[in-house]
DNA sequence: ACCTGAACACCGTTCAAGT
DNA sequence: ACCTGAACACCGTTCAAGT
């Protein structure tokens, strides 16, 4: 019917803007991203945008849940298979998303709406971190006595984790300097 | 003369532009302080802002430079007994300087001036605080044999430490949440 | 050398008007 | 409901003109 045409229409047409959006947030940044030109690139008038999104920074939280689930999907596929190597690989995944990972930071300062997709991300992060770090300690310690860190340490941990992630990403640090770093963390797990 | 009396009007001048561009830069953040702004503040045309710095990003750099050299002198007065309490006192003063440190990732993209800036800062925070490592561990080994971590090691920490302190003041770790993982850094430094 | 008033090209966003 | 052309208020920056 009539109706179902038009909802598929105005589903296509926003992924056709967070599609334009994403690709230029990801290569030129939030901040070098006109809504002029990504209107362009989408195909439509500047105006227009503003008919399926609130403002600019609700576009960046649709980009931003675009490529998690992307990036999330692509963990799925290759497993990593040390605890070390699951790291590293967190690490050049978001290399790819340096630019919008600055950007969230910059706009959880002046936009509610993206301060709160942080704090969900970061909630979301540090489970899924704390669930890798419980399975990695349970192979660990297979056979021999469990050995677990305090409720405290775990708690921390996720979080310290997150943020040299994070700090690797956005001072560009070269893939031996990742090795090392992201090594040293497991080491220093370990030894807890 | 009146070259030299020229010349302190001028320096008194720039100091005044400075001064109102920390306040705002501190209080509303870069992006949210407009040149207009800045210049109503000091009590100039927006113009002649020009007449002293070659755009925004000079300005910025100037803030930047006086702060932490503020920041330094703060830290000499009173000298933190432990090195987690050094570690401390560092993310409290970070924590006055958060719309800094957010707007130098974000503009360190962009401008060229001010990523320089942001690696000569790293590099001195870096050989700092590997400084500070150092008498950590030789007054923990005072007496005893004295146990060093490898080189690589001591490349790594103080890399990791300024991560955790950039990520501790920009997500907005409460003062038990510092605490907890300040201790655990340096926790897990002994233990190496 | 220093400072101004006025302008420039641009930005995110809005709105009256169309279909 | 959806989209447009034209406008709005603002931004960082520049420039001709003054002293």
């Amino acid at each position: 019917v009539a109706r179902n045409r038009a909802t598929v229409d105005r589903a296509a047409k926003r992924q056709a803007i967070v599609d334009a959006a994403a690709e230029l947030f990801v290569r030129d940044g939030y901040d070098a991203t006109s809504m002029t030109a990504l209107a362009r690139a989408a195909g439509v008038t500047p105006n227009t945008l503003y008919w399926y999104f609130d403002d600019k920074d609700h576009l960046l939280v649709a980009v931003l849940d675009q490529e998690v689930v992307a990036a999330l999907a692509a963990h799925q596929t290759n497993r990593a298979t040390t605890l070390t190597e699951q790291l590293l690989q967190t690490v050049d995944t978001l290399d790819r998303l340096n630019a919008l990972t600055i950007t969230v930071h910059a706009r959880s300062q002046l936009s509610p709406t993206v301060a709160s997709w942080h704090d969900r991300f970061h909630t979301a992060g540090d489970q899924w971190m704390l669930a890798a770090i419980r399975r990695h300690l349970a192979s660990r310690d297979a056979g021999g006595e469990a050995r677990v860190p305090s409720d405290a340490d775990l708690a921390a941990i996720p979080r310290l984790w997150s943020y040299a992630i994070e700090g690797m990403v956005a001072h560009g640090l070269d893939q031996s300097e990742r090795e090392a770093l992201c090594a040293l963390l497991v080491r220093q797990l370990d030894a807890l």
